[in-house]
DNA sequence: AGCACGCCGACT
DNA sequence: GTCGGCGTGCTC
């Protein structure tokens, strides 16, 4: 019983907002439960997040409830308090973090409506108005008349007027309209269709049957389960009278059935044998079997090379919890496509997998969901957002490839899903097992220098397929032999064609799209900058336009230089455009296709061009990192790396550690199959120490020498960093808002003696100064790993807040992935 | 996030 | 004179 509850609405607001329940609803108060609560002069759903027990006091009139829109708790307590965890650690919205965590379209918005009260729709109806009555609300009353109820939006819309509350507040306290409730449809729900199921019949009615009825029913049969009537008829090539017929000789069982809007890739086939395990594959897995069976909480990192045979481990380690009717959860990056692992997993748990993506519909998605909270599917496959489904007795999480950058969402509400699967695990203790050829520089960290996590690693690739071998060009020194401006180094060039002539694929990556980055005008050195970002916009052959690639903005193409009137502007720096005219000039005969996200935009093109290639119906396949991640084409034996160093010029603390996963990533495509791999990294800079590790597949090599950077730069994982940017149009106020925040945070770690443990730098414009618009300043807080610097920010944000500076222009990302 | 309130430019 | 631009504050 509470009779008052706290509440976490889905606004960007970091607070919780204080309710009274109404008797009839204090029995079924509980956190988890979503409400209808009236929020300034409209409606919200929001989640309970806390009982209490007294009235809460402070400056404001408490409101009651109006409803609750469930029984029991939709989302179980344990998500509830994981939310309240996340909105703390990350300095994000609570009520946002639920909002991910219910399906997409299952949030109700309770609409008022407005509508003429009879007696004023009998006055309209003769012709007159209601007395003394202003021109403004006889404009209102016709058009309700006119329309029947309306919400005020409509009523807007409808009566072309404006900033209508006052006057419908005129209307409703004179009484010639009323307000109503109504709930409001969610935006998705469950779908139901008729469905048809054979029965049991004896031999002999069965071959009184016509043709039609006979095909139907033994394909039913042979289903066995229930099945869409469309669909059926549809494959049975008959009409709806043949299942009704069949219907009437009690033959078949035609009803209502909930219909699973089921993704694509659910029912899609992958290979999913079960293999033998290989002896480090063995000794790996009876360790976290053991761990698995282990009270309390333990992470394991499982390092091992692409193909080395993690899959498998994954698999059976599902299969492990499952016996033990534990649930389990398995993250995929989120990349364009299903991975190849969701899809061998979902083949491997048939209906016992809920899916979990990004790029699903919100129906699917809500039905995912509720099969998952309802205890249907025990495993659930998904990117990001899916660490946080409603599983119950969870006790297993695996986070494949634990160092792709998509598991960290890098806008509101900002999180982890690394750190958040953490907590779950925590809480409800089993495993968090990361899997990672290339681990992030904070895992491996944690797992060789610190013990909090558990090393486990499989060394080999299975049946001891060689690592391609790779080579660095100096293009340096190859502009220095040939001459001109080259994108495909000598080497390079004869590897391609030898490759080709041996009927063999090949993979040219370039992580940069367009034609090339910019243009420059060889007389007074113009660069063509967006307007609205601090960048050079990036020429497309496309479209022959220059386009900004952080906000859009395109502009025609200068014949003439806008700055001296030269007639020589030259392009500079290949993109992936370029480099597939370029090959196709030297290679007239082969079969190449470009894959980025230009040349994928259109829905389907991704997918087709992967499958044209691993078919062999390509001979070369370009593109950036898009081709790097998950693929396995067997007849690719050529790996080429155009500017391998692009990624290295960002003024970034982990471009090193970005740079190094690409290019290991890209290298582990080559050699798959039979034949063995080669790779050619063509760099400005060959000496980088990314590189050199990178061309060895040196893993221990490339991170003694990064953590030896971070040390000595005080940056993750021996510093915390918490960035906050301030953007707004005028770079004064910009810089004005971030000096007070930085004068705030500074007040605040004086005040409590947190000195030693953080340092407050900036701020200082961003490296991004500008972006779409806006100028930005940054501040960042580097603090010790102990410390707890979210509630020092905390702390100064309500002050500089009741101090009145404009803190909605900044944002907080805790432990961010990138500075820029 | 909306949505109101409040303070400065271009119009009937 | 007013309409209306968006800058700022508030929602239990």
């Amino acid at each position: 019983m509470a009779a008052f509850v706290d509440v976490a609405v889905p606004l960007g607001v970091r607070r919780t907002f204080a309710y009274s329940v109404p008797p009839h609803l204090q029995s079924q108060m509980a956190p988890g439960i979503r409400v209808l609560v009236p929020f300034g002069r409209k409606t919200l759903t929001g989640v309970v997040v806390e009982l209490l027990r007294e009235s809460p006091t402070g400056n404001f009139e408490i409101r009651a409830i109006k409803d609750a829109l469930d029984r029991l708790p939709l989302i179980p307590a344990a998500l509830v308090e994981t939310a309240r965890w996340v909105a703390d650690r990350y300095f994000t919205p609570a009520g946002e973090i639920l909002r991910s965590m219910l399906p997409a379209g299952a949030q109700v918005s309770g609409a008022e409506r407005i509508r003429v009260t009879p007696g004023t729709e009998r006055l309209l109806a003769g012709g007159l108005y209601p007395g003394s009555v202003q021109r403004q609300e006889r404009l209102l009353l016709d058009t309700l008349y006119r329309h029947g109820p309306l919400t005020v939006r409509q009523l807007e819309k409808n009566s072309g007027q404006r900033e209508l509350n006052h006057w419908i507040q005129s209307l409703v306290v004179a009484g010639w309209v009323r307000i109503e409730e109504t709930a409001g449809k969610p935006r998705a729900s469950a779908k139901e269709q008729l469905g048809i199921r054979a029965l049991k019949a004896s031999q002999e009615t069965l071959e009184r049957l016509t043709a039609g009825q006979r095909a139907l029913y033994s394909l039913l049969e042979q289903n066995g389960r229930n099945v869409p009537l469309q669909s059926a008829l549809r494959s049975a090539g008959v009409t709806a009278g043949v299942a009704h017929s069949l219907q009437k000789r009690g033959l078949v069982e035609i009803k209502q059935i909930p219909i699973l809007r089921v993704p694509e890739e659910l029912s899609e086939v992958a290979d999913s044998a079960v293999r033998v395990l290989t002896k480090s594959q063995q000794t790996v897995f009876d360790e976290l079997r053991a761990g698995l069976a282990c009270a309390g909480a333990r992470r394991y990192l499982l390092h091992g090379v692409t193909g080395s045979g993690k899959t498998e481990i994954y698999l059976r380690l599902i299969g492990e919890a499952l016996k033990s009717d534990y649930t389990a959860m398995l993250l995929v990056p989120e990349i364009g496509l299903t991975p190849l692992l969701s899809r061998i997993a979902v083949s491997h748990f048939p209906d016992l997998v809920a899916l979990l993506h990004s790029a699903m519909s919100l129906g699917e998605r809500y039905d995912q969901w509720n099969r998952i909270r309802s205890g249907f599917a025990p495993v659930v496959v998904g990117t990001r957002s899916a660490v946080f489904a409603p599983l119950e007795n969870l006790r297993l999480i695996i986070i494949d490839e634990e160092q792709d950058p998509s598991y960290k969402q890098d806008e509101s509400p900002y999180y982890h899903a690394r750190e958040v699967a953490w907590h779950r695990i925590q809480r409800s203790g089993g495993l968090l097992l990361l899997g990672s050829a290339t681990p992030s520089v904070e895992t491996f960290h944690a797992a060789r220098e610190n013990g909090e996590i558990v090393y486990l690693c499989l060394p080999e690739r299975i049946h001891a397929r060689p690592l391609p071998a790779a080579v660095v060009v100096d293009m340096g020194l190859e502009f220095q032999r040939y001459g001109k401006q080259v994108i495909i180094s000598h080497l390079l060039g004869q590897e391609l064609g030898d490759t080709l002539s041996r009927g063999q694929q090949a993979i040219v990556l370039l992580n940069r799209r367009g034609y090339s980055r910019t243009l420059l005008c060889r007389g007074c050195g113009h660069a063509y900058t967006c307007t609205e970002c601090s960048v050079s916009m990036t020429y497309h052959q496309a479209e022959q336009r220059l386009i900004c690639h952080y906000c859009g903005l395109e502009r025609d193409t200068p014949s003439t230089c806008s700055s001296c009137g030269g007639e020589y502007i030259y392009f500079v720096g290949a993109g992936t455009e370029q480099l597939e005219e370029t090959l196709r000039a030297m290679f007239p005969g082969a079969r190449i296709a470009r894959l980025d996200r230009d040349a994928t935009r259109k829905k389907g093109t991704l997918r087709k061009t992967l499958t044209a290639f691993q078919q062999g119906r390509l001979d070369i396949l370009v593109g950036t990192q898009m081709l790097a991640k998950g693929h396995d084409f067997p007849n690719v034996t050529l790996v080429g790396v155009i500017a391998a160093d692009a990624g290295l010029a960002f003024p970034d603390f982990r471009s090193a550690e970005r740079t190094f996963q690409l290019l290991t990533q890209v290298a582990g495509r080559a050699g798959r199959g039979e034949a063995p791999g080669k790779v050619v990294i063509q760099s400005f800079y060959p000496d980088h120490y990314a590189l050199k590790f990178a061309r060895r597949q040196d893993y221990s090599g490339f991170f003694g020498h990064e953590i030896e950077f971070r040390k000595l730069m005080s940056y993750p994982p021996y510093t915390r960093l918490i960035q906050i940017i301030v953007s707004h149009g005028a770079a004064a106020t910009a810089c004005d808002v971030a000096e007070q925040i930085g004068a705030g945070l500074k007040a605040q770690a004086l005040r409590r003696d947190f000195t030693s443990q953080v340092r407050i730098l900036g701020p200082a414009p961003a490296p991004l100064e500008k972006l779409r618009g806006k100028f930005r300043y940054q501040i960042l807080i580097k603090a010790k790993p102990a410390c707890d610097a979210v509630s020092l920010l905390g702390a100064a944000y309500e002050e500089l807040g009741a101090r009145r500076v404009a803190l909605k222009h900044s944002s907080v990302d805790v432990d961010p992935l990138s500075l820029m």
